[in-house]
Formats: structure tokens, sequence, C-alpha cells
DNA sequence: ATGGCCGTGAAACACGGA
């Protein structure tokens, strides 16, 4: 079972590089962030066409996520992280899909730090703290899937000062992040290719693609019941190098001997 | 130190993104 994670950037606007993308890769399950589409602008005809059931919550303009499956109807569970009966932001959806709990969950980017808007990221991230440890005492299989807006690590951007003041390598964020493996998920990717440099994200600005200027900000974060099922992950880096690209590659897991 | 490249909404440029 293949789970993938694509921020797409515009689901309209790309909706063909979308559909490429999965017809080349046949993921099972697919988490998608900032479709930057209403609920009714969702192109659910050209997703059903493609074989896929869907479940999304849009905005106008920005945000925006969304769970595919294969051959399936993801059943809804949530479409909002809880805690701030206040945030209208569509920033995350819930579903089951062949017996896992999957989330598909789009964090606030933060930027400019210090202000408001890293006030709200840091928040956001508490609330889905809280809400993680919250499914993990369920003890059932769970993944975390999508766009954290977070570089774990410094050897998750290529060398570079231009973004010491960004809010993507802040220790407040990647505290926030470590929180979350501290609870006991485990981050896939870093998993399965633990010496590696591996990146999701290249800005459009400056040749950042040509010259692989990339940041590893989409991940998946799977409870242990998942885990131990984790046979492989990548990277589909070639999708980020094709004409209207979105700035971030699709990201996945494959799953051996799932469903049991 | 700055802007650099995009998408959306609206109809020029503001805003968000990262």
């Amino acid at each position: 079972m293949k789970i993938a994670t694509f921020n797409i950037n515009g689901i309209n606007k790309r909706l063909d590089n979308l559909l490429e993308w999965l017809g080349e890769t046949e993921p099972d399950v697919v988490c998608l962030q900032e479709l930057k589409a209403t609920d009714a602008q969702f192109p659910r005809s050209a997703v059903e066409g493609a074989g896929y059931g869907a479940v999304w919550r849009g905005q106008s303009a920005w945000n925006g996520v969304a769970i595919l499956a294969r051959g399936a109807e993801p059943v809804l569970t949530r479409q909002e992280l809880p805690g701030d009966p206040s945030d209208t932001q569509a920033r995350y959806i819930e579903a089951a899909v062949n017996g896992i709990l999957i989330a598909s969950l789009y964090a606030p980017n933060g930027n400019p730090q210090p202000g408001p808007k890293f006030t709200y990221k840091l928040a956001w991230m508490k609330r889905l703290e809280a809400h993680a440890g919250e499914l993990l005492s369920a003890g059932v299989p769970i993944v975390l899937a999508g766009d954290y807006n977070v570089v774990p690590e410094p050897r998750d951007i290529y060398p570079t000062r231009s973004y010491d003041d960004n809010a993507l390598v802040q220790p407040q964020s990647r505290v926030a992040f470590a929180g979350l493996l501290a609870q006991g998920w485990v981050d896939a990717i870093r998993e399965i290719l633990p010496g590696e440099t591996v990146y999701t994200f290249w800005d459009y600005r400056r040749n950042r693609w040509q010259r692989n200027a990339g940041l590893r900000l989409d991940h998946f974060l799977l409870s242990p019941k998942v885990a131990r099922f984790l046979a492989d992950a990548g990277v589909d880096s070639n999708t980020r190098g094709r004409p209207n690209a979105s700035d971030h590659a699709p990201t996945w897991i494959e799953l051996n001997g799932w469903p049991e």
C-alpha cells in the first residue's frame, strides 16, 4: 500500500500535473495540501475519473486539504484541528482508509517571524501535538502526512544563510516537530533514508530547483502500529522539474503486508 | 539589504507563500 503527500499549490491550476502523476505512480492514498480552491471548486469529477474517491475541505484562495483513495471512499472523521473554534483556516482533514487513520495537514508557514503569524504557527503546532497525543493513545494505526512547514534539522536544507531568519528553521519550530517525535511517532522518510539528503520543496526563485537548493518540509509521521509495516519511502522529485510544477514534490511511503 | 517567482482575486496591485 502506497501513501503519498503532495502540496499541489493550486489543484485546478495544476490538475493536469496531478492526473499525470497519479497515472504514473498509482498511489493508493494521496494527501493534498494548498488546494487554493473552495469546496465547490474542487475538481471532483476529474479525480473520480482517475479512479479516486475523495474528501476535502476547501477555502477561497488559500490553504485547503484533501484525502484521495484509489478505488475507495475515505471515511471522513474530522475536518478541523481541535483546540480553537475561532480558527477557520482549512489546514486539516482526517479520514479512515483501509483500516488506517490518515491525516492530511498543512501547518502554517509562520513568516515573518517574530509576529502574529509565527505565534499562530506555534499555537497550531501545539494543537497538533495535543491532538496527535490523543490519537496515539487510542493505539490504532495512524499516518499524519503533509506539509509541516518545518525543516527538522540543519541537514534538511541546502547550505545557506538566507533562511536564518525564516520561520521554517527557527528553534521553536524545530522543538515543535521534535515534540511530536518524542510522543512516539516515526519520521518515515528519515527512517528509510537515514544517511541521505532529502528535499521536498524548492523555491521558484533564483533557480533553486536547477541548483538543487531545497528543503525537507513534507513529512510522514507513523504511529507504531503502522511503522512496523514501513518498507520504502521516497520523493518523486522529477515532478518538480516539469512544466507548470508545484514548488513541492510528491513524497511517498510504501507499507508491505497492509492491509493485514 | 533587497528582491528574486508564483497563484488567487479582482481587474491594479495586494497578499500569502517559504
